[in-house]
DNA sequence: AGTTATCATCGTATATTGACGATGAACGAT
DNA sequence: ATCGTTCATCGTCAATATACGATGATAACT
């Protein structure tokens, strides 16, 4: 069956909702993240020694920037072998669009 | 701190892409300027004073929320009188539905 | 002139962010 | 078992963000 929604819509104007939308858009907020989208979206999925590769970045910047995606939702990690195998979260990125488009 | 200069694909007003992406997804990456937001879609047009009465901030902090997003070129300010009339930019909401868009 | 109302800006204090090198943890290969 | 690779986390520092009260600037009205 389709799972019910447990809490009302609050389509509109609902805390809850704000928060949302000001965290995701809040991890979009710096150009090395989006730029870090635009590579996992590019390519589909990445390593994120790739990721440190295309960026001036120290791997230890990358990592905390991939955290705070990751911490929003919209970026899933696998662990592959020692690495790690990035991807974005499609229905992240569509439920902030859907919450973009309430504006 | 290090200017960050990841990829310019493509300039656009001297400003790349991400960087405008970035700046306007970090200027509604707050719950106070959704509100803010949402509260001048709601009513077309917003007298800051009236942006102050619904939010439990003081008045210097929604006026450097305001700034925030009219520095972003979401919100639109006129003086009236002895007031200031703020409005959303719909042409900066449109661009940003875009930007998202291209992710 | 002074007064009141409204909003921006200043000054300041605390919290958070962004960046890095260094270190730790997990895995594959030698 | 030790080594090398990969990534996360720790510790730290400078820079930015957030919040507020106090002050300044402007407009309308007396």
């Amino acid at each position: 069956m389709t799972p019910m929604r447990i809490t009302p819509p609050r389509s509109l104007g609902g805390k809850t909702t704000d928060a949302e939308l000001a965290q995701i858009a809040k991890a979009l907020g710096h150009p090395a993240r989006i730029a870090i989208m635009r590579l996992l979206i590019a390519r589909g999925e990445c390593v994120c020694g790739a990721i440190v590769d295309e960026l001036p970045l120290a791997q230890a910047t990358v990592s905390q920037h991939l955290k705070v995606l990751k911490d929003a939702g919209l970026v899933q990690g696998e662990i592959d072998g020692p690495r790690v195998c990035y991807c974005v979260n499609p229905a992240a990125v569509r439920r902030f669009k859907d919450l973009i488009g309430g504006l």
